[in-house]
DNA sequence: GAAAAAATTTAGATTTGTCTAAAAATATTT
DNA sequence: AAATATTTTTAGACAAATCTAAATTTTTTC
């Protein structure tokens, strides 16, 4: 069975909610498709009929294991484009999403596979975000909130919570991007900002709302 | 203005029958979209409200000069991509076409400028066909047709008149691909066949309608 | 230059994905 | 537990791209 570009970008839409509720509402996927409830209600219905999901009158959705697998390829193109844009094309951080939401669409089988051995088979976007291989499976990366990182232990930025161009534009400003080491100097808790030093600079204070931004895992 | 998919088709298809032709009729597309002439001719009215050709009941079809850009756009979209599927990800001659069709509707300009880049600014695709730079100007390359290559000169094959995977599976078989030198030996005249000799081989005879389907140009 | 054949267009219907407005179900307040 | 608010669904409509069947125009044949 194949799908359209349409139904494809509900089953991710419906994976990642997925993630954090466990079940889906019809307003969040509005929300997030930029669709209208009534049109979200249409479309959980023919995807209900399609076996990608389960879903009953007022009572959310959830992924069938079909849908599941369904909505894991269509996350492992998204992030092997990202990573070529980011790697092989050289483009921004904050530009590879965008694209990346048109490439994942193309339906050749053999290009996924071949565009994954050329890169090296990597395991995680430019967003830090897992690569699920052919099979689906994903390596979970212990990663830690920024905000939760002890005082004056060394980490490396894995990770970004969001990928709007506003995080990403603030974090080229400040010069933070993958791979960054850093350490958390001292906390606030007036604001919850945090003093931070990147290695080789003078410390500097973020924001709570950046901390809680970014991952890092200890090095 | 931004253009649909199925829009984007049929420009490239007048395009290209337009090469040949002149103006284009209505059963004409119609064969090579494999649509309904009705069909056909909806799209027709509605790509004139937009500009991008001129057209007349009963009268065919031609572009106008922002058709032709964006079909000049959309050509140097799929050549670039096919270009990159055979020298980036070592895809067949056969198997490139198909997905390239696909890849050409990619919205992003800035993609298509960093992909020529990274290739180098190739100059023409796996089958020979030159690639349309980013002002819409393309290398006319002189070729000949095998067919017309006089006896015992030495030439380079640089293009096939189809990417049919019949033609592109015996071409295979033959060990005949892009780059291939060769000179022909010998004309029949009873079937218009041609023997001819791959640099350091052993002479072969192959048909006509091979022989018309490849270009080449003499070294 | 009619008649017949072929090409093309029109008319009306269908599918997909969307919308608005109104109704129904569920959740939250008081 | 009623009243109110929120969420979700239904009903009916619309634009895009397609189709079939019938009508019209152009081209070819005699
Ligand atoms: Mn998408
Ligand atoms: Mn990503
Ligand atoms: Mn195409
Ligand atoms: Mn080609």
């Amino acid at each position: 069975m194949s799908f359209s570009i349409t139904e494809e970008n509900y089953i991710k839409a419906i994976f990642h909610l997925q993630q954090e509720d466990g079940t889906v509402s019809t307003n969040d996927l509005s929300a997030v498709l930029q669709t209208k409830p009534a049109s979200v209600t249409d479309m959980l219905k023919k995807l209900k009929t399609k076996k990608l999901l389960s879903y009953e009158r007022y009572k959310g959705v959830r992924l069938s294991a079909e849908g599941r697998r369904l909505a894991l390829g269509i996350v492992r193109k998204h992030r092997l484009w990202e990573y070529f844009l980011f790697n092989t094309l050289q483009f921004g951080w904050d530009e590879v999403h965008e694209i990346a939401e048109e490439l994942e669409h193309v339906t050749s089988k053999k290009l996924v596979e071949k565009l994954d051995a050329f890169l090296g088979y990597p395991r995680f976007d430019p967003h830090g975000d897992p690569i699920p291989d052919s099979h689906g499976k994903m390596t979970v990366r212990q990663q830690l909130n920024l905000i939760d990182l002890p005082v004056n232990k060394m980490a490396e930025v894995s990770g970004v919570g969001s990928q709007s161009s506003e995080l990403l534009e603030l974090l080229k400003h400040r010069n933070i991007s993958m791979g960054t080491k850093l350490e958390v100097k001292r906390r606030f808790s007036f604001d919850h900002s945090l003093e931070i030093r990147i290695k080789g600079q003078q410390p500097f204070i973020i924001s709570q709302q950046l901390a809680q931004a970014l991952f890092v895992k200890l090095v």
